[in-house]
DNA sequence: AAACTTAGTGTAAAATTTACACTTTGAAAA
DNA sequence: TTTTCAAAGTGTAAATTTTACACTAAGTTT
């Protein structure tokens, strides 16, 4: 770092957050209304997603969490940072720049983002309206097509990172209830990877690991063959080889 | 993102960069010493990455690109970003908030860095000092202790994400010269995981992808026999099947 | 010519992956 | 109560990949 050059300016810095969530059958990531403010006569109701200003003194990762604490009501949400986002202002469509512009944020200083993605079970918690987000809602991944600055960037980096993180880690059981049926956990990777996993060997391969721990319970209200619900181990997952890659 | 609190300080955000490099046996992180001001009666040798503050209006990636250009005089080097990192000032250590207040960044603004790690072929570019790094240095990447601010966290997140990067794409490569022997790049793999990959495997496995291509030409100069160099063929790496992944 | 150092090579056993279709079960409808 | 429906649940054989493992070849130096 070198000695602060005067006629620079400091950018503004905030915190995004892709939250995804799963019904059952899509996956889902939250989005908000771009707050339109009644003292100002632009229309604007671009979806982005939900975001805040990061405070002085604040980590970034606690930041990403208060965002959603105040969306969900949820305290400790699983959390990952996607990276940072900041594409000077010049380069914005007119319409963020004139939103930017409104809200008076520091005058002429652009907006740097750091993107967080975060995996909630849709069942478990009703998002609220929060100060900066009046209008929210759970969009189809899917459908998502344009958002308000780089947010569609943001989202693609995300499912990358989720994609990714689903070679490491079971995060997926963030996603469903405590409880689970196998044919649940499959649509579920079967969504995210936007793929064709096999069923019957996706069922033999997640058995083997071992971290799933059979349950005396069984789907209720159905109407077919109930399956049976399982749980997610941690420890157990801890102990599987973790060999699994190849390099080039 | 909420209207901005007038009491809130926007933070100085720089670009910090790890810069590996590979000369021929070891794993070589670049390092710079913290500068010293004549001016100043602190007393400061701390080890830090190679960074600075982004300018306004310019791209994140393209500050990196600037300081590396700064160093090595080269243009494009391989570049990646590993992530924002933010502690408020207040957990610094004490020393990184002296010198902090020494250069007189932004009174009381904390200061958010957003690494990136490059690789670069040591023998093929001589790094130099440039203004914001007077003295610079190839530093054994196995025996790096401490850094300066949360330099020693961004490394460690770097040789992850570099890690984790060669099982998706043959980054190795970049750390090599054009041509290379296939013992080169098996030291350049083991040294970067840190580990023991059988040797005979290693060979077979990496010939195998294709993306090798044998040249006439053999190494020079050393006291056994010579082995036969090869250089890498991206087109055909693009044809290799990506399907390298098992998930959890 | 002998010694040294790294290059370069093969195989068999084990483990994993893949492709693939029918039976079971409970609920709902007839 | 029987039939129908929908998803649950199950097995195997062939192909592929991974793993473990040790000696010969070739050029340089002494």
């Amino acid at each position: 770092m070198r000695e602060k050059i005067k006629n620079q300016t400091n950018p503004n810095v905030s915190v995004d957050c892709v939250v995804f969530g799963f019904d059952g059958t899509d996956l889902k990531v939250l989005l908000v209304q771009r707050e339109l403010r009644d003292n100002l006569n632009i229309n604007d109701d671009t979806l982005v997603l939900p975001g805040d200003l990061i405070n002085d003194n604040e980590d970034l990762d606690d930041a990403a969490s208060r965002i959603l604490t105040g969306l969900t009501g949820i305290r400790n949400i699983f959390l990952e940072q996607i990276g940072a986002f900041g594409h000077p202002q010049r380069l914005m469509k007119e319409r963020d720049q004139v939103w930017l512009r409104a809200i008076r944020l520091e005058p002429s200083a652009r907006v740097i983002t750091v993107g967080y993605f975060a995996l909630i079970n849709i069942k478990n918690y009703k998002v609220k309206p929060a100060g900066f987000a009046k209008h929210i809602l759970w969009h189809d991944y899917d459908t998502v097509n344009e958002l308000g600055f780089d947010h569609k960037l943001i989202l693609d980096t995300a499912i990358a990172k989720l994609r990714n993180k689903l070679y490491r880690e079971p995060v997926g059981f963030q996603l469903l209830s405590k409880e689970f049926s196998i044919n649940q956990l499959y649509t579920l990777y079967n969504e995210i990877m936007g793929g064709e996993i096999d069923r019957r060997n996706f069922r033999r391969r997640m058995l083997k690991t071992g971290f799933l721990k059979e349950t005396d319970n069984f789907q209720e209200g159905v109407p077919h063959k109930p399956a049976r619900l399982y749980t997610f181990v941690r420890k157990e997952f801890d102990n599987v080889s973790k060999n699994n890659f190849k390099f080039y």
